[in-house]
RNA sequence: GCCCCGGUAGCCCAACGGCAGAGGCCAUGGUCUCAAACACCAUCCAGUGUGGGUUCGAAUCCCACCCGGGGCACCA
């Protein structure tokens, strides 16, 4: 059977090649290269169930960037791993009656086996799992290190409980709708003493280097980071409350308004504050339980609700305004937040719609002092629409006249600083990362209560703090963590005082494991430390992380400051983990997001199956910007499965023997090959993968037509173009590259054969069309030399004879030339 | 309500402020075939959401609006 008699088989090469690769081993990062060093990264997967569309492709995507690197000379570490602890395998294991384990590693390796199929260019030797106790015991010891620095403590607080998975949720985890983000359910709160994280303590770097990252990162997860951290400028103001006792209790409270502190005619204190029930006066102590009950009860969804009416009590007592010295009433209410600013508002009824609404339903004082004059709504005493903006200062006693907002807040900030009743402040909406949770498939907290000591940090030399088996216990949620019940474990010697004491039972949650594994992937098996210093640094950071936005403010802002935190502990010298962060869209099926209840998901190994590896991974790739979704009915996998034949067809035309000087060769076709690795080199920069493979597409239209109509298949250009396909096709297409690398009579792996040399005296066109307009309209075309003057080529455009025709009679006002490419004329009659 | 992103042929998508079309899908015609599929060749198709502005020249820059998608949202 000649190379022209066979066929195209996909399935028969994928068996083929990927015992070859196992053999060959070709992208296993060496720490001691010479070569220049790259960092890819794709988010390691969680191991629920198979690959999806959705793995298949950001691995697609993200593979074209490191087999690219590959080809490009630099030595490229682009390693994989596994994300799993977590509640979809506790709760799949309650499910059927398993343990957590089996269901992960199970799903583990069915995923392993296909993402090997799927031929991801990952270098296996460094394989991790979070769930292994050679990876949590550093988690541990990153939890110790942030103790040892104060950025780990426990506290007392309202936190989101989740009631169906029994668990308490960091803010991040709770959705706009108030629901839990695995489950659905509705969040409710819950008073509780967890351990948090201090990413406050980083809140302003980790919004300064937004700044830096956003030129690499896209514009909606900078956005979405800038807004959760949520920086606004204010003041602080002391109010003095008079409670019911006789005693003053003074009571700051933040505002970006100072400047209409005139207008405060009452306060609301957050109803679930601590600072409500010690302030409240007896004859309305009744009253204000009641209602501390009832918000209790509330879930978020209905607490976020801004079409809520506003609901409060009095607490009975009142305070000072500083500046009017005014007795203004004390309110307590549920829309203010406990955990923002002071947990106490100054009410400003006249120029904020949310206390414009309370003070009308509980028919409270409003006062203008700010007049925004005749075109805005009016004056909101009488409209009940709160007014917002500049406006000429009423009421306001050194303030009156003045009409400047800025000018208003800096000037009472002033006034207040000199008099000692308040100062300017700024304000984060971002809170500490509550880490605790009540589930057993996670990181043991490694901390022992101690009667005497209170909390003591478990010594490192003890670590790591095992996962107790619990093997055939019951792990449904009850509240509490179901480690509480493996008496054995909890209870322990204090490694203080030697006295009888119990471990913390708690685990962490899973976004801990996540926001140091691309420290780890530098040096998986290091047994003494967690990571390897001098690695990171030769390593990091990662050039390229590529994944899904639903990780925009979770997972990438806990990763961030991890490594802050890292630096500042000396571990790592740089300080941002991601110098460029790709977000992919997602697979989705008809317009709609797939999904068991709609009916309409795909399955990828259907896919595969009946498409090929390379064809699928081809279409996802091609299918639009990475960033954009894939709505899989407008693609046409069978499609690229015949592009994929026709540019393998190539291989089995060439006739010349590999190795021949391609300078001989046919000049027309060796342009086109040049220039078409040239364009894509800066596509592959700007992660323009899509337009990748359509140059590739004419590269292989341009080839057949040489071979058929053209310098025949003989010529060296024939070859010199065949092999650059295969190299191109390696990107993306690795099975079908690497057959066509065979066929074409080269050893594998042509994944790294290496990017050809560029001649960059094929790129240059030995003439072009100049392109003539009058009045900005096209109206004549000139073959000029690319390197024709700007004189030249006007003169070539007045003498043209089109030209001259409908310039006849008229006056030239002005000649726009741009050499070569095109000249303007402006003419008038 | 606030903040992002997008709107180009029937469809998916290209186009440093300079000829609106690179590529693909679909469709149609042809070559090949007993026929079909494949392959190959060819053809068809929009003036860039709307209205203004800047410019010699705008899909591209600016303003307003419409539509679609996403994020945040009682954060004082």
């Amino acid at each position: 059977m000649s190379e022209q008699d066979a066929t195209y088989d996909a399935e028969a090469m994928q068996e083929k090649w990927r015992a070859v690769w196992d053999e060959i081993d070709p992208f296993t990062a060496h720490d001691d290269s010479p070569r220049e060093k790259r960092y890819a990264l794709t988010m390691f997967p969680y191991p629920s169930g198979d690959l999806h569309m959705g793995h298949a492709e950001v691995t697609a995507l993200h593979d074209v960037i490191a087999r690219y690197w590959w080809q490009r000379g630099y030595e490229v570490l682009n390693p994989i791993g596994w994300d799993s602890f977590g509640l979809p395998a506790e709760n799949a294991a309650i499910r059927n009656d398993a343990h957590p384990a089996d269901y992960t590693y199970g799903n583990i390796e069915t995923q392993a086996a296909s993402f090997k199929k799927y031929a991801v260019s990952f270098d296996w030797s460094r394989r991790l799992h979070t769930s292994d106790v050679e990876y949590y015991k550093w988690t541990q010891w990153l939890f110790l290190k942030f103790h040892e620095l104060g950025l780990a403590y426990r506290k007392n607080s309202p936190v989101n409980w989740c009631p169906n998975d029994q668990t308490v949720l960091a803010n991040e985890q709770v959705l706009a709708d108030g629901s839990c983000e695995r489950c659905g359910a509705e969040v409710t709160k819950r008073e509780l003493t967890q351990w948090y994280f201090r990413t406050t303590a980083y809140a302003q770097e980790l919004l300064d280097s937004l700044d830096d990252l956003q030129p690499t990162w896209s514009d909606k997860v900078v956005n979405a980071q800038r807004n959760w951290i949520g920086r606004s400028e204010g003041a602080h103001v002391d109010f003095s409350m008079h409670l019911a006792s006789g005693e003053d209790r003074t009571v700051s409270v933040y505002t970006t308004r100072p400047d209409t502190l005139y207008g405060a005619t009452f306060m609301v204190v957050a109803a679930d504050a601590a600072l409500a029930g010690e302030i409240v006066a007896p004859d309305q102590r009744a009253a204000y339980d009641a209602y501390l009950a009832e918000i209790r009860k509330a879930s978020d969804i209905d607490r976020m609700s801004t079409e809520r009416p506003k609901t409060g009590v009095d607490l009975g007592i009142t305070a000072t305004n500083p500046v009017t010295g005014e007795q203004i009433p004390v309110w307590a209410a549920d829309y203010v937040l406990a955990d923002y600013g002071t947990g106490a508002i100054m009410a400003v009824p006249a120029h904020d719609q949310r206390d414009l609404d309370f003070a009308k339903q509980f028919d409270l004082p409003v006062r203008r002092v700010v007049d925004t004059g005749p075109d805005d709504t009016g004056n909101p005493e009488e409209t009940f629409i709160a007014t917002t903006g500049d406006g000429t200062y009423v009421n306001s006693g050194p303030l009156d006249g003045m009409t400047d907002k800025a000018t208003g807040v800096s000037a009472t900030i002033a006034e207040l600083e000199k008099n000692g009743l308040g100062e300017g402040a700024v304000n984060f909406r971002l809170r500490d990362w509550l880490l605790s949770r009540q589930r057993y498939w996670g990181a043991p907290i490694p901390i022992i209560h101690c009667p005497v000591d209170g909390e003591v940090p478990v010594p490192e030399d003890q670590l790591p703090v095992e996962l107790p088996e619990l093997r055939g216990a019951d792990l449904k949620p009850k509240g509490t963590s179901p480690l509480g019940g493996a008496s054995e474990w909890v209870n322990v010697a204090c490694p203080n005082c030697g006295g009888p004491a119990t471990r913390d039972t708690d685990t962490m949650d899973t976004f801990v494991d996540s926001s140091w594994y691309f420290f780890r992937f530098l040096s998986p098996q290091d047994q003494t430390q967690a990571f390897d210093t001098d690695l990171a640094n030769a390593w990091g950071p990662i050039d390229l992380y590529v994944g899904g936005d639903e990780h925009a403010v979770l997972h990438l802002l806990y990763a961030r400051f991890f490594t802050k935190a890292l630096r500042d502990m000396g571990l790592v010298n740089w300080d941002e983990p991601f110098s460029a962060y790709l977000s992919q869209g997602k697979v989705i099926n008809n317009g709609r997001k797939m999904s068991k209840s709609l009916g309409n998901g795909v399955s990828l190994g259907d896919q595969l199956a009946e498409f090929g590896v390379d064809a699928v991974r081809l279409t996802l790739v091609f299918a639009g910007p990475p960033e954009d979704n894939i709505d899989w009915a407008d693609m046409s996998p069978g499609g690229s499965v015949r592009f994929l034949q026709r540019a393998w067809r190539l291989s089995g035309d060439v006739t010349s023997a590999p190795g021949l000087d391609p300078m001989t060769g046919d000049v027309a076709l060796r342009k086109v090959t040049h220039k078409t690795l040239h364009e894509v080199e800066g596509l592959i920069e700007s992660h323009r993968f899509n337009v990748v493979v359509a140059r590739t597409m004419e590269l292989v239209n341009a080839t057949r037509k040489g071979i058929d109509s053209g310098c025949g298949p003989r010529d060296p250009a024939v070859r010199e173009a065949v092999e650059a396909v295969a190299i191109l096709l390696s990107l993306v297409a690795p099975y079908t590259a690497e057959e066509m690398w065979e066929r074409l009579g080269h050893e594998p792996t042509v994944a790294r054969a290496g990017w050809p040399v560029v001649d960059e005296a094929l790129l240059v066109d030995d003439s072009m069309t100049a392109v003539v307009q009058v009045q900005g309209k096209v109206k004549a075309r000139l073959e000029v030399s690319p390197d024709i003057s700007e004189a030249d080529l006007e003169a070539a455009a007045m003498t043209d004879a089109r030209i001259m025709g409908l310039l006849e009679g008229k006056t030239i006002k002005k000649v726009i030339v741009r050499a070569p490419k095109l000249v303007n004329i402006v003419a008038e009659a």
